[in-house]
DNA sequence: GCGTAGAAATTTGGATACAACTGATATACG
DNA sequence: CGTATATCAGTTGTATCCAAATTTCTACGC
């Protein structure tokens, strides 16, 4: 076993401080957001177990959750399986993200403070110092930390934890099209305008700007499924 | 150990056939829903294990599914509580549903299929068959089963499944302001105009009858409180 | 060669033992 | 009497053991 823990590039993959069942919980899933465990492939707990060092219970805790959410099928008996995406899927969730993160927005704007207005901006700055060809996973963490911003500044604990879920399949399935994806870096400026307009304070047009980013991403991915 | 099962009046708590955590998962969550177990109050897993005879891994594994719909607090190492209800709750549960639960209308609407509409209209038989004071369990019975129908009558697995965890939440704010609430089954009268808008396939209508519901909710339980 | 029965391996489901941490309480000391 | 400290009871965190079920492989009969 000479690979040592995947790379991190998911923020919910806390390091240290946690509990190991949650650290296990962080790890599975960014692995299963960024492919290295491919849709429909079984998970078994002994085969976690041995690649991340962690003891059953922690494991079982952590692909129970994640069955919750709908990442992995646990098959009684029989195994687990990473969650297969197909375009049902795509469609039922950009559904739900439609109405819900269009919403997030426009409170954002309503309800920012202070402190939450600054972090907007600063992701302003961020995308505008995006230059010709960033690497893919930069951007990709930009965009988790600008959606997560405002899942946060809308200030809702349900809003927030239900859009953090949805979030990470839309992120899997981005991740699935991605090698098929071309504007990808002009994706994420378009996140300028929704963060402009929750930094005003101007709900209408965050809703707006949400509405075409999320309609926007269906699109492209639906052309390359 | 004179006390049986609890009474089950959720349809999630199943029977048999299930594994011995989701029975628990059932059990434990109706009896926070119904305020067997009261707010704020502490839920050990030794307590458990003694009150539904089941080991320490079915319930462990149910304590972390409620925690992580926010039916109970996790401090660890210190204990589990069941989550307390505040006005904060209240309005934030409100706010999404109302954007969830009116989206979920609309599609029900426009997606029934013919059996959903049968069921559909059954439903609007028995809401005329209620008679001047019903037993009150019937009632709220009753209202899930409506939700619950509407929920998967708009065939998307992801709105059920987060609309069924907020419903919860709504379920027991009503529980808690039960004895000081008058109209109860004027309230669930109302859904019938929502069932047949669902049934006559009018997207729109249902759309408004579902908002017109949820602030009916809101207001007579923020009133109460 | 084919089908079937049965055993073995693999998997999750569940119970239990132990460890680590927290909070309160009793106790020693100034 | 007050305060700091040590001890103890209670709780969840984790590992490990056994059970039950499903699948797969194998051997055997035809």
């Amino acid at each position: 076993m000479s690979l040592a823990k995947p790379i991190e590039i998911l923020s919910r993959g806390a390091n240290s401080s946690d509990s190991l069942a949650q650290e296990a919980y962080g790890l599975i899933r960014s692995m299963i957001i960024t492919l290295k465990l491919e849709p429909g492939s079984p998970v078994s707990e002994v085969f976690l177990m041995e690649k991340l060092n962690f003891g059953r219970t922690p494991i079982r805790e952590a692909l129970r959750l994640l069955a919750n959410e709908k990442l992995v099928d646990v098959y009684p008996r029989r195994g687990v399986f990473v969650a297969r995406v197909d375009v049902k899927n795509l469609s039922a969730l950009s559904e739900v993200r439609a109405v819900l993160e269009v919403q997030a927005a426009e409170l954002a704007a309503l309800r920012s403070t202070p402190a939450d207005r600054a972090v907007t901006l600063t992701l302003i700055k961020e995308i505008d110092g995006i230059d010709g060809q960033p690497d893919m996973s930069k951007l990709i963490q930009l965009d988790q930390r600008i959606h997560h911003h405002i899942y946060e500044s809308a200030h809702n604990e349900f809003l927030a934890k239900t859009l953090d879920q949805y979030y990470a399949h839309a992120l899997r399935i981005w991740f699935l099209a991605l090698d098929r994806v071309e504007g990808l870096s002009e994706a994420i400026i378009e996140h300028r305008d929704l963060l402009e307009a929750i930094a005003a304070g101007d709900g209408k047009a965050a809703r707006k700007a949400m509405t075409d980013h999320i309609e926007g991403f269906e699109k492209t991915i639906r052309k390359t499924l």
